[in-house]
DNA sequence: GATGAATGAGTCTTCATTCAT
DNA sequence: GATGAATGAAGACTCATTCAT
């Protein structure tokens, strides 16, 4: 299409100015959707009111993004993205299982904290699954789960976790409970103003997740 | 007009075959837009769809509600009052923790199995709107939180639960816990197909949210 | 239902308390939609409002008129004809043309004491000429032009007023002054609370229609 | 494009060739939507026959106007305006009052010849309409009265008029009765077809009104 | 790249009117 | 006569998307 166009050496340079500035304006789309979304939700944003939040042309918006749709895939497959590599990340060292879960609970509480709109995006908008299933790609939400499920299911094989344990169900439960305190953030139901606050839930998750609500030994 | 064939039946029942008639007919509209936001979500239901499901001209629809709007908050408020009535039930009989957390577990896991319509928007469109959050009472909502919280603060100062768990965040992971398994019957990723399975669920989820991923003395 | 109740008597008066009672609920749905017309104008005025005015089920209206054009028709064709009638029997009598002006004017400040909403609705819907003139028998309003117009015709052949006035046209200023003034009753820019200070509207009225504003011999 | 042809006009000219074609388009559904409304009246009125008349897409009205309530109240405030300042104009002139009050008939007279549509909608939807004086500023519409009443007042003050002339109330008069002469021409009862028809009339009109209908000093 | 004017399909909502009871 | 449930045509308004400049 534009290979052509695109020349030798430093033709990716010369290019790198006018694509640097178009990278921006993307990135700053990007932004805006984010802050809209999570206010209005991705129904009630209009892609006028995501181009004012830029402070572009709406027309703009698709010269960088096929359409509305395409710019919450976007959001959500590029951060997304980053998440599971951390959750793969997290899975790939040779940590006791109870501290793969703490970093999880930590990752997540973080996100939470600094990037809120993000977060509520994930929270409301993906989990609409009849839209989520025809227009995007659910399979990559599903490995987020995968991730989750392998780390549980090789704890299970070296002994870290109940042998009867169904790493499948347990990974719905851990990420529903997850979710569940961060929409509490969100909607702002459980208020926390300080680092404390935060680290005194993830202490509670974690303990919660580790040892159940009867659970001593935490 | 019947009244002759109603007889000296109940009070409530000789409240004219007219309104009869009309309760039928607003139950009808109610089952049809249960099935159809559940299909298409909120907002990709048509009133006219709804009307169609039902049977009826969809004018007909704005004699029972006011717009599109309160069939949702219908749906939710008669059906939510009666799942917070079987909490406070749940609340006030005179049982251990652990059994209480059961009957919670199952009923929600019966709920889903007998009408998924039902709970997928439960899950897809009230749980998680904002939009709903923000146009009706979300203290209705949130009443059902107070009522887990109640049983595990009870549970706590009978030392039934560990005693340094915060009974407002362990309120939500429960709740969160429960709702992602739920999501995933809805979104069909979680697929039960006997009634084996969902009990085995049960025990499951009752194991772990009692005693924790690694709880032993399960 | 309530016929056996009645008791013998003629079959005429048998069938009056149906037809009275029939009469009384025609009556009763015109005044209620001269108030619901009053108040929220021919088109904001809804079938439903009226009804509910009149304490009857909407569907009632329907017995007793075509259609909502029809209310409308009725009130102006009964309520005009007789305003026609009092037009010509003042047109009719032997009196000197100022008396007779004097007259139409005291009867026009009645009616807007008496039945404001009527008048209102005369103002504000009859003038509505391109639904009138296709609905309506324009003919009947104009009717009160022409006796108007004969009135003073005839008082210029008597030479009571100016040779050269062209009648049709005094007849449009003197309806649209008096008119105008009635709208100041209605819309309540001109608020007058005793029956002199109407009595002094008509002195006003009468001495500027004959004399003019510059007028002295008044 | 066209720019170079624009040349160094006037500032306001250069104000952009969007904005220009902008305010085109806003002038030509304006002048539609007059039309239309005359034709058939603000409630008969369809959005769609507007943008139709103004050959443009259905949807490019709302582009200009929040809705058909909006484009009924800039017809009249951007053209009642300038009638205002004529009104105004004329008052503060140092003319008899005869004078004045010719030109105030005559200035009626011409509106209604060269732009019947205009003075159909003033008349029919603007002067009469509880809507709209609901809706919108009555108190603009006061406005003309009191210009004219401070016409009267003074000439009052100045011995043109009558000593116990009631100003406020002659204001309606002569408003009133120019107001049905106007209606008579833009219902068709009132047929004038040449200038000096018109003509004619306005001095039927201000010879009435200055020295009634007896007066023969006229 | 950037702008915002223009397009028009898609829906909700209203309400006069009909009709079974 | 009376009721009000049922019908459905009609129309306002929104907003994603296109495109000329």
């Amino acid at each position: 299409m534009n290979a052509g166009a695109e020349g030798a050496e430093s033709a990716e340079q010369r290019r790198a100015p006018r694509s640097k500035r178009s990278a921006e304006t993307r990135e700053r789309i990007l932004a805006a959707a984010t802050e809209v979304f999570a206010r209005s939700g991705f129904h009630g944003a209009r892609v006028a009111d995501i181009a004012e939040q830029a402070g572009i042309a709406y027309g703009l918006v698709y010269h960088y993004f096929r359409n509305k749709d395409d710019i919450l895939a976007a959001i959500f497959s590029e951060r997304w993205a980053q998440y599971i590599g951390y959750l793969h990340e997290v899975g790939s060292m040779p940590l006791p299982f109870a501290e793969r879960m703490r970093r999880l609970v930590h990752f997540w509480v973080e996100i939470s904290r600094r990037e809120p709109d993000l977060m509520t995006i994930m929270i409301n908008e993906i989990s609409r699954s009849y839209e989520f299933l025809e227009s995007h790609d659910i399979g990559t939400v599903l490995v987020a789960f995968d991730a989750i499920e392998s780390m549980i299911q090789e704890a299970r094989d070296k002994g870290e976790v109940a042998r009867d344990l169904d790493p499948q169900l347990a990974t719905y439960i851990v990420f529903g409970a997850a979710e569940m305190v961060l929409t509490g953030y969100v909607i702002g139901t459980l208020q926390r103003d300080s680092a404390e606050a935060f680290a005194h839930d993830e202490e509670q998750m974690l303990g919660l997740l580790l040892t159940g609500l009867v659970g001593e030994p935490r």
